[in-house]
DNA sequence: TTTATATTTCGTTTAATAACGAAATGAGGA
DNA sequence: TCCTCATTTCGTTATTAAACGAAATATAAA
């Protein structure tokens, strides 16, 4: 039961459900992430903890990035039930598609160190 | 989007599951409710009332009672998809099962009025 | 119309959450 | 080793959420 609550909690806010539906695209670093809402890069790193320990998403190094990318094969099959959910969900949504879009777009040796959006 | 995260905020409780699935059963009072949860009157009103804002309940009243029930047509295709997905979870929970045992005893002429559990 | 009772609303308190900037961590490259 | 830089953790602040009891509503019965 605490694992489903930690499930629901993790995506009852509207910035998690946004990173979980970039991520539905392609693996994502904390910068990218970052760039496209708008947000401290504490707080989107906050918020993907939040998602992992849910079993949502995991994390994987590269080189100096840290990827995180949606949890198939979690072994728990309430994720899973959880995650087909979200594929379904949210598709015609505009805050969802521009999301995308950016996702397409961005480029994390341009995007991080210094500079901004 | 909205709406979405609405829906996943109403799910994000423990009580309120346990209410949801409760409803599976059967259409329910506030007291059957607030005698099984073992909360305030006040408390469980008020996690009714975020539920029914989700879309995920309706109430219709029955005589002086107000029966609460999971709004299937509720015409919203995602609130069909998670009340769906809830069917499906949390079957083999404990505290979900004895839920559902008190849910065939409890009788609202007996548990209600000045009475207690 | 009065009384009883089921439910909702109000006001309050306490706990949890989201946001930020600054400082700490940790891995790669010079 | 030392530096750089992506990320995490820490400390703080402001907002939201959950709980309760008391008071207000509303409906049935007397």
């Amino acid at each position: 039961m605490k694992t489903i609550v930690r499930i629901f909690k993790a995506l009852s806010d509207q910035n998690r459900i946004r990173i979980l539906k970039m991520l539905q695209s392609r693996p994502l670093c904390v910068c990218e992430i970052t760039s496209i809402l708008g947000l401290a890069t504490s707080t989107v790193s906050k918020h993907l903890s939040i998602l992992k320990t849910s079993g949502l998403i995991s994390d994987r190094k590269d080189a100096k990035w840290v990827n995180y990318e949606i949890d198939l094969n979690s072994g728990d099959p309430e994720v899973d039930r959880v995650l087909r959910l979200m594929r379904g969900m949210l598709e015609k949504d505009e805050v969802i598609r521009t999301d995308r879009k950016k996702v397409t777009t961005v480029d994390r040796n341009r995007i991080c160190s210094t500079e901004s959006s």
